[in-house]
DNA sequence: TAGCTGACGCAAA
DNA sequence: ATTTGCGCCAGCT
């Protein structure tokens, strides 16, 4: 649970600039593969700025959703070198 | 304590 | 290629 919770942030910390991450993929190192969910309920909830949440995205490489507003989050990724063509898959690793 | 919600993911139509 | 439906898990009320 909240063990969960803290390696989810703490990976989604850990994420480099110019990165992007899926939902799933933090789940599995969080510990739990299929918690994707629950992941993007926590960064939903998460409100620490260590925790760059703009960098997480849905596997497919489109954007999910923000707190803040989805546009920003684009903008922020766009500024730190991802470019999301509107519809571009770009998930790295 | 139990139930609802959701920033997801994948399969099927 | 898209759209629709179902499944899954943890967190929050």
């Amino acid at each position: 649970m909240r063990d969960f919770k803290q390696s989810v942030l703490a990976v989604v910390a850990k994420i480099p600039k110019g990165h992007v991450l899926s939902y799933k993929e933090i789940a599995k190192r969080a510990g739990n593969s299929g918690a994707a969910r629950a992941v993007g309920n926590i960064m939903k909830q998460n409100r620490n700025p260590k925790v760059p949440c703009h960098r997480v995205i849905h596997s497919d490489g489109r954007i999910g959703g923000f707190n803040r507003g989805k546009e920003f989050k684009a903008v922020l990724l766009r500024e730190e070198g991802v470019k999301l063509s509107h519809r571009l898959k770009v998930l790295r690793s």
